[in-house]
DNA sequence: CCTTCTATATACGGAACCGTACGACCGGGG
DNA sequence: CCCCGGTCGTACGGTTCCGTATATAGAAGG
């Protein structure tokens, strides 16, 4: 074999950091071969075409985004709510995943194959919302509320931009998260983070 | 007088339109210029260059989705929590303005002049929550978790993709703003569409 | 009717980008 | 040691966009 190709992984990699910074028209052969110091010259022996290379980033978030992080959870076991609990932890305070996610979004409200991706995925997590908490509400309707609830405001958190007076954002979530899981404030007073503080 | 120019406002309106279509890259001044049915010729008379535009757009969507909605909330008058309502209902179900919001949330991820604008947009929004929520809450912290809470899923439901076992996402929404209310279920059904049921 | 003034059409230069073509370079195998 | 094959650099054509310069057309006013 001569010189090894520049592999399909980091046009994917360099794809994922240019989608998190700057959309999916942030995501331009040429500029992410200058950030891997090569030429575009070699990116169409590896991919078809700028499409194909988006088809792929989308496939390595989605995997990375559920199995990768089910399975860490999993190896590390724990009861159920610890193992959800980390499980929101992995995805929504990686600032690897979390921007990536976000942009994700916004890009699927454009464009109907992204979003039946993330339909997947999310329908992935919303199964763990439930879980966790069906485990201490019994109305089926108010778990799945509530589990929207906590849902938006992991993923809301990031697209607002009000002030709380005074307060941080991270203690006005950790707060909803006390709502959301029917704990007293007291519970989260005193050092521990709250599950859904995720920012 | 000669040939009237098309006037800034036709600009600004097109403008807004390919934003809330496209994310800001998709203003691009000479696919306005065809949509307006003209050519690129006569925007550099109106604006001094994209930028401008940008700007020019940002002005009006702050405006329209602050001051001209309360204008017109305090114009039909009655008591505080329906005038909040409208204001909400006015918002966040426009199929004008939403897109353009959630456009802009996306822009402000990634431009901190953006980001200074919808700061202001949303402080004034999380003030009409607060007022809302402390009509019938009194602990403070409450009132503000509460308020975020129904900000994050008037806006994070249109970033979410879930399914939701049968029901519809009003359903569920409609049922979480009861939980954030302090609304016994029943009060919802039978036909109202409850005050954060805004999708 | 003809001048004059202005908004816009047209044309242009320059940049960024996609995808293709071709050639040079380099590690292995004969 | 030399050929062979694959990988990547370079160069090219085509497209889309920004911003500027210049020409034109059409209404207002004399």
């Amino acid at each position: 074999m001569p010189a090894m190709r520049t592999p399909r992984d980091k046009w994917v990699e360099e794809g994922l950091r240019a989608l998190a910074a700057g959309g999916p028209d942030a995501v331009r052969v040429e500029a992410l071969a200058k950030r891997l110091g090569v030429t575009k010259g070699g990116f169409y022996g590896a991919f078809a075409d700028r499409d194909a290379l988006l088809d792929a980033m989308l496939d390595a978030w989605e995997r990375e985004s559920t199995d990768e992080v089910l399975e860490l959870v999993e190896a590390e076991g724990g009861d159920p709510k610890t193992r959800i609990q980390r499980a929101g932890v992995l995805t929504f305070s990686d600032d690897r995943l979390l921007p990536i996610d976000l942009a994700v979004r916004d890009w699927a409200r454009r464009d109907e194959a992204v979003a039946a991706r993330l339909r997947r995925v999310d329908n992935r997590r919303m199964a763990l919302l439930r879980e966790m908490i069906g485990s201490f509400c019994t109305d089926p309707d108010e778990v799945e509320a509530r589990s929207l609830l906590a849902f938006c405001v992991a993923i809301g958190e990031h697209f607002l931009v009000a002030d709380h007076d005074g307060r941080t954002r991270a203690q006005v979530v950790a707060r909803a998260a006390d709502l959301l899981l029917d704990r007293s404030p007291a519970d989260a007073r005193g050092g521990g983070r709250s599950a859904a503080d995720q920012g």
